[in-house]
DNA sequence: TCTGGCACTCGTGTGACGGGAGTGCCAACT
DNA sequence: AGTTGGCACTCCCGTCACACGAGTGCCAGA
């Protein structure tokens, strides 16, 4: 069914498509590479390629386009993963580097994404629900207001205001302090809203009211899962480069704004494995004619978030690929190091 | 020069052309405004605002566009801004309310400003340089590690870690923390820092070289401009209503990424006035064809940040210039309540 | 199994052409 | 002096016909 020429000729179609976003002839294809056959012997395979719905014909008298099914085939099995060159690498590991905090390597990468493919890069911000509690701090404002600081191992921040309904002494709010460390403090989110819960219950009488509200503000902040659906976007500019705007671009721009949708189309990738979802593949008929490819991030084997970009089906797969996972490792090496 | 009638018909045609998207012939103005003359006479009018510069032909026998210098007249001498809806107004302010956090006010605020105007809406994160320091807390992680939390009046929250040349005992480290607050709480950002600087040389000798590296990461933290130049931006996806893509979406695309470049759109708007730029009235000539209105936002005369929208010089100014100044009252009461 | 040849299909670019929208100008009217 | 109706003129745009050429499918021969 599929003999290694037939194979050939559906890599050469693919490669000479994404380059040209030209239907690809037989003539023009035995020409561009040394395929050692004549027009008409790539035309049978063709034929053939095209009976096994790996390619289409646009109209009569038109070249191949590879169909999704064409793309998937040679993800699959014909893709080498381009190596990133040295320049590049290198360009990775500084620019990374250089990030202050958490929200600088989040912007970093997924504008370093999006200039390595020059393509629309997606990065979402870690989860809080797999990250552990470093610290709790306790700020007065004024006597009967506090600010909550809640800084998570993966180097997050979040601020909360608490209203208390009696002031509090500076004494008991640092007894409090130390109780909600005690309960929270190195452990994993979930864990540390249970842990939590106990400590309105057993607190000193007088320090009760100001524990339980300080309780309920924090467990609201760490179930927050509003974070979890952060996420920046970077290289819109790059759908400039789109052929067809209503059925590309349009879509796809109206995705970008929904951030529910770009995190249901990075999906829930493996952390280790880069994932590609082609055309009619991801959830939504509207961005048919788009590619998503896409990876999980974190330390270790911990999913924190995942990254990708989303192009045209018509896109530069191997390199895509290879951008993806290249930066997928440098932001989990990065977290793991601002994790010590 | 400029009499009444003439007046009335550039406003006609800037409201057909902004309708329409096609130029606007002198029969169908007659027909849709009640002008009370003949079209004759209104073509003798346009002649008139054509020699003067107003309006342009983009052909003979084509009906009239206005030029930029006529948006300008009809912004500055004809446009009355549309009053917001109470249904409108009612939306801004229960979605405003909502908001938990700084950041979430600015991406709720972009996302509503995208919505009203149904262009592309941009918000500045508010400055640091006129905020003042509220607070500034430090967390110790490991015996010679700092966590170094600043807390401003704008509620933005920045955090840096200090890596100390020796340990620092707990009841050290509380002293530092009361010496520090002493010289910062409550003082402007420029003021704090010079402040700051005289610190290590009245601090108790054995304190004196953590309170320099304190001082050291907390003067870089207030003098980092890069959360200056922070943005929020969206409603991407109106950029699908334009027309002509190359002249106007994609400069616009790329013009969007660079942050720095937005900043420079939106401009040092007066707090209370709505600035209109107009194509070409613009820093980059390459967005000769997209204008921007614009205003300044922040409690009473402060100015902390700007937004506004962006658009094709073909825009609705009326209904822009109201909705950018309702929502920028909006975020300046919500900044001025977090602030007490 | 591959190859060269050949007739066929069909999209694309070109040029001619008519319709129509809109203008400018002029003479007449108020 | 300002306004109006009439009229000739300009020029964009959609349509149609047509030739060109790229590409195909098929078939006979190597």
């Amino acid at each position: 069914m599929v003999d290694d020429r037939k194979l050939d000729v559906l890599r050469a179609i693919v490669e000479d498509y994404v380059a040209t976003e030209e239907p690809v002839g037989s003539k023009a294809l035995v020409e561009r590479h040394g395929l050692g056959v004549s027009p008409a012997t790539v035309r049978n395979d063709m034929a053939a390629l095209e009976e096994e719905g790996y390619i289409h014909q646009p109209h009569t008298s038109a070249g191949r386009v590879p169909t999704d099914k064409g793309y998937r085939l040679f993800v699959d099995k014909l893709a080498t993963l381009k190596p990133m060159s040295t320049a590049e690498r290198r360009a990775i590991a500084t620019l990374l580097d250089g990030a202050v905090d958490l929200d600088d390597v989040v912007q970093r990468s997924v504008r370093l994404l999006s200039q390595l493919t020059r393509q629309v890069a997606i990065v979402q911000y870690p989860t809080l629900s797999r990250s552990t509690v470093r610290h709790v701090e306790l700020v007065p404002l004024t006597p009967t207001r506090l600010m909550l600081i809640l800084i998570l191992s993966t180097g997050r921040v979040e601020q909360r205001l608490v209203e208390l309904e009696a002031p509090i002494a500076d004494a008991d709010l640092a007894e409090v302090r130390v109780a909600v460390n005690g309960a929270a403090s190195g452990v994993q989110i979930a864990a540390a809203a249970a842990a939590l819960g106990e400590l309105p219950g057993v607190a000193r009488p007088d320090q009760a009211d100001a524990t339980r509200a300080i309780v309920a503000v924090l467990t609201e902040a760490m179930s927050d899962h509003r974070s979890d659906e952060r996420v920046a976007v970077s290289g819109t500019a790059n759908l400039a480069r789109y052929g067809d705007f209503d059925t590309a671009v349009r879509p796809l721009l109206e995705a970008l704004e929904e951030h529910v949708v770009l995190l249901k189309l990075l999906g829930e990738s493996g952390a280790d494995a880069v994932t590609v979802r082609i055309g009619h593949e991801g959830p939504y008929s509207e961005l048919a004619a788009t590619s998503v490819v896409a990876t999980g991030y974190g330390p270790m084997d911990a999913h924190l978030g995942s990254l990708g970009v989303v192009g045209p089906t018509r896109m530069d797969y191997p390199g895509s690929m290879a951008a993806v996972r290249a930066v997928a490792r440098y932001v989990s090496r990065i977290l793991d190091e601002g994790n010590q």
